[in-house]
DNA sequence: GCATATTTGTCCGTATGTATA
DNA sequence: CTATACATACGGACAAATATG
């Protein structure tokens, strides 16, 4: 539990909870704890040295993310996505990615927001060429939350966020989620390139082949990965 | 204050923190507690006889729901939604609700959903019958709930509910929000009757057209309030 | 500007209730 | 069924920040 300890040198931003819940967070989401994990109380109250209190905030934080699941009286637990949630996930990713982008306005100014995307797919790319696969799915994610945060709503921006984490979580689960996200790099990057051109309604429509392939690959490793462990 | 004491014949349920949120919720979307309103942890933990940790769960629950705002030392506060917010609302009511609608497969059986909608319709004509603007309000809103969770996705779902709580924020801070309610409840039929006939099309064109109008008669009263009130 | 009172943030000890071996 | 482990909830403590005079 050292690599928890070293965190602890984080500690210094704002309310303490928030800051539990972000290095819980990344801890999560990076596959630090595997879904299904139970995060009992006691274990980490004394790895990060915090209360119990400030603690069971955190976890009320996350749970509302989605990230964790409550179980009354028995605690919380890493929350294991299923076939279901994937589905569910796929759907609110078709609803919101592909209407954010055909509702660009052709005139608007875009200039410093695409300056970011294209770092984002920089950043993709050298993950990709140093092999390593943890950064590429990050970086491929992060990607996708900066095409939503076009449209400007906050409400929307923070929806993306909640889902993007926790389809974080579904990679953990499948079966080998190391080279899943390499083909789809080449694949943002000509989304990118048609939103840049300003051909809006084909990007979209890539797009949404896109969200249909992933899903598709995503569901059959899956129920693949059931198949073997019941 | 007897009328918090009343609610705690409600508490028997679930964890402690959570119908203490409920409670606190109710009466937040009510109009008992105003927008800009504190909550002094002192105060509600004697009304409700809970201990100050678990208020302050609750706490976090209804300030992630955006009901609540926090400010670090100063404590919790009922939200005052901007016109920035109102704009944001509408930005996704109008993505949501247009999209719920369109995507309706029109061999889609959807006949309990439809007459639990028809009911909701009939609670909003009789609150209009009975001059109860507050029940009206409600009503309305649980109609776009319903029509939204037509689309049936969980995620979706949450995120309306969120959406359209804050709007009942909205409401309380309006200029004269009684009667607000009363010439939209007409058009909600029209549009049930549009998707009754699976005309879903003409349903959403409909929809949009009555975001549009809300959200500027809204927007209006919204700043005429603020010039008002500085 | 200063001193005081109030409120919040955090933590701890403990008693009770609940689930599981 | 008992025992154990754990979560839930409470009350009290103190430091830190804020509001008040």
């Amino acid at each position: 539990m050292s690599a928890l300890e070293d965190d602890r040198a984080l500690l210094d931003r704002t309310s303490t909870a928030e800051k539990v819940a972000d290095i819980l967070r990344v801890r999560i989401i990076e596959g630090g704890f595997a879904p299904g994990t139970q995060l009992g109380e006691r274990l980490i109250e004394n790895a990060l040295g915090v209360s119990r209190n400030t603690l069971r905030e955190a976890f009320r934080l996350l749970t509302h993310e989605g990230l964790l699941v409550h179980q009354l009286n028995r605690g919380v637990f890493v929350r294991v996505p299923s076939v279901e949630d994937v589905a569910d996930i796929y759907a609110v990713r078709r609803l919101v990615e592909c209407a954010a982008v055909r509702r660009l306005g052709s005139d608007d100014d875009l200039g410093v927001e695409l300056d970011r995307i294209a770092e984002t797919l920089h950043a993709a790319e050298r993950a990709e060429r140093e092999e390593d696969w943890l950064d590429l799915g990050t970086a491929n994610i992060r990607f996708h939350q900066e095409i939503v945060a076009l449209s400007g709503s906050p409400r929307v921006d923070a929806l993306m966020r909640r889902v993007l984490a926790e389809l974080r979580l579904v990679f953990h689960v499948m079966a080998d989620p190391q080279r899943f996200h390499e083909p789809y790099l080449s694949r943002n990057r000509e989304i990118f390139d048609l939103i840049k051109s300003r051909d809006h309604r084909g990007a979209a429509r890539e797009l949404e082949r896109y969200l249909d392939d992933a899903e598709r690959e995503l569901t059959e490793a899956y129920t693949a990965k059931r198949a073997r462990t019941p």
